[in-house]
DNA sequence: ATGACAACCTGTGGGC
DNA sequence: TGCCCACAGGTTGTCA
């Protein structure tokens, strides 16, 4: 469920309890994630100590002294800090111990997230990602000049983690609602003038729900275990046939590679 | 190179 | 109440 808001919530939310901390022990419950986990893991994080928690995209990387956890979310993942040792619950597949009895639990029932073990700062996965939506290096004239071309729809585009990483569902239907864009509109077909509109959507949209902490649709929560707040600012995205907040005429609902996109036919072009 | 789609999973809510 | 189906916040790999 978590994009990119969601897990810079994440971040900041455990950050303070694990940053030079030591791991003690690691518990893994499950290993069949969206790549197995590596069986000697709980061995590799013994004894090393957590120095910075930073993210790319939608991974979370928990850099130690010995190398770099790298940590995915998936579609149901969180991540919470526990003060003291409770029994785990129902898909808490790891445990990870720190050396002031507190534990960083994570809990997937879908089963879509991922950590892996870096020795390097290099890793697959993390080769052939787009620039952060909230960095400069993300701008109009970078979607400009990756659209020519492109048949697909702008909201695949938005979607797409080689133009630009951590655009979900949710944030790429209301970004596109900020912006007056049809999500259904060929990449290759929308103005440089309005991508300088979309980029400032984007940025406003994603900064704005980190600010709420997330949005909670059912059961995000963040590092300290609260939901998010941010749904209840959402213009477009679950609201099919409702009225628009701009113009209240109804939003239409279509099906775009499987993911639901709902828009307002008159305030989008 | 681009794009469409299946696949990986479990849980939930709606319709009947 | 219970069953079945559609759908859910992501991403990769495969095939045309």
């Amino acid at each position: 469920m978590p994009e990119l808001p969601e897990v810079e919530t994440t971040r900041r939310g455990i950050e303070p309890y694990i940053v030079d901390r030591h791991i003690i022990g690691a518990i893994i419950r499950e290993r069949r994630l969206r790549w197995p986990v590596a069986a000697g893991l709980e061995t590799t994080l013994i004894g090393t100590r957590i120095v910075r928690a930073r993210r790319r995209a939608k991974y979370l990387l928990l850099d130690c002294e010995t190398g770099t956890l790298m940590i995915h979310l998936g579609m149901s993942g969180s991540l919470r800090i526990l003060t003291h040792e409770e029994p785990p619950m129902f898909h808490d597949h790891i445990d990870i111990i720190l050396d002031n009895g507190h534990f960083l639990r994570y809990n997937d029932p879908r089963r879509f997230g991922s950590f892996h073990w870096l020795e390097s700062d290099d890793h697959p996965l993390l080769n052939h990602l787009g620039p952060e939506p909230l960095l400069d290096d993300f701008d109009a004239e970078w979607l400009y000049q990756k659209s020519r071309g492109r048949r697909s729809s702008v909201k695949q585009f938005l979607m797409d983690g080689t133009i630009v990483v951590g655009v979900g569902n949710i944030y790429a239907n209301e970004a596109l609602f900020l912006a007056g864009i049809r999500p259904d509109r060929a990449a290759g077909r929308v103005a440089l003038a309005r991508y300088n509109v979309l980029v400032d959507a984007v940025k406003q949209i994603l900064s704005g729900a980190i600010q709420q902490g997330g949005t909670t649709l059912r059961d995000f929560v963040g590092g300290d275990g609260k939901p998010g707040y941010f749904a209840q600012q959402l213009n477009v995205y679950g609201r099919g046939g409702q009225p628009c907040r701009r113009c209240e005429s109804a939003l239409k609902e279509i099906r775009q590679n499987n993911r639901a996109t709902v828009f307002c036919p008159l305030c989008q072009r």
